[in-house]
DNA sequence: GTCTATACGCCGATAGAC
DNA sequence: GTCTATCGGCGTATAGAC
């Protein structure tokens, strides 16, 4: 199975370029700015029809797409669980991937940052409700129980915690911080860590 | 000037109902899945063809709630500004304005948190780049010289602070967290405030 | 200034030849 | 399995009667 510049691992063997060109147009442009036709094109040796060899229709193209990008995720979540032991560690690993992704594979991070999914994958669960983000709750939820991260709702530690690395990131793929994401990815741990750990002297 | 549940103050006279329906629309639904008709529908009494004898197009509506929603917002922050001396208690101000417009205008909030105005407005500025969200980076920009906020980026400082804000208010947009924002206000203004703020210990 | 009817274009989706 | 041609529908937008 090969390794795109995006990072994008799909199950099967076939449509790799279509869920990338589309991938590049939804994240551009937005999901409904973006036509068959676009995505054909951008997707070169490839007419429309052929398109529809490959996929029912245009939902169902957003739709391999969102399942894939947290198909992967997932399996990163995994792997950094298995590697690490404390919550801290793990929730690093996340913030880590989370930075690398943002310079190597923007187009997935501003898909999963900023793309209102539900608005065309009405059907689809919720980013919280996936396998990937339920367990980095669970993984929250292990660090309050281990004493490492403060007594406050769960949810709660989620909504600050990954607010400070998400916004940071989103200003970073919209260029309004104009450095590279791993410019902040150090100073930004830290401090959202601070905000849910329970040494920290702060609260 | 009448005062209407959503909080939103038009300059003119005209056509607040239909805003109104069509900010609680898109919202909901979404830009590009609301439908003229739908609009049209929502704002009883009014037919198709007379939505064209106030807005010319589609991207006109959009438009005039989007100027109207960040009208309201800059003169808020004027107002917050006047009252308020110090970068803590303008960004305080801010930060009761933005839960209270979470419980009590949602739609509103939702349209200035999750909506991707340039999407379908592209002409218009992204929302740092328009007077209100200036004069709020303003205000962090003076707690660091007056040394109340730490001497870090002022836009990295705005993704800390409202990135945590942010992020809390749209979990209860979305009744992820099941009450009122008001519920969370005061733990959460400590927490952001305290990311940024130099007295804090933490850091 | 409200309703009826209708034009027009775009895009999603198909059929069928080769 | 790629290309040509085309359908059908929806949604924006207009014209015209009253």
């Amino acid at each position: 199975m090969e390794q795109e510049k995006e990072t994008l691992r799909i199950k099967s063997d076939i449509p790799n370029e279509i869920l990338l060109a589309a991938l590049k147009l939804f994240a551009k442009k937005g999901y409904f700015n973006t036509s068959l036709t676009d995505i054909a094109n951008a997707a070169e040796l490839t007419t429309l029809t052929s398109l529809y060899q490959h996929f029912p229709n245009k939902q169902a193209i957003a739709s391999r797409l969102y399942e894939s990008i947290l198909d992967n995720l997932n399996i990163s979540v995994d792997d950094i669980r298995r590697r690490n032991q404390k919550a801290s560690e793990q929730l690093h690993g996340i913030v880590d991937l989370f930075f690398k992704l943002t310079d190597d594979a923007p187009y997935i991070m501003q898909f999963l940052l900023t793309t209102n999914t539900n608005e065309f994958l009405p059907t689809q669960k919720p980013l919280l409700e996936t396998p990937a983000f339920s367990k980095i709750i669970k993984i929250i939820q292990s660090g309050i129980k281990s004493g490492e991260i403060r007594n406050i709702d769960s949810l709660l530690a989620y909504s600050y915690f990954f607010g400070i690395i998400n916004a940071t990131l989103n200003m970073v793929l919209t260029g309004t911080l104009d450095k590279n994401a791993s410019a902040y990815q150090s100073q930004t741990w830290l401090i959202a860590w601070n905000v849910i750990a329970k040494k920290s002297s702060c609260f």
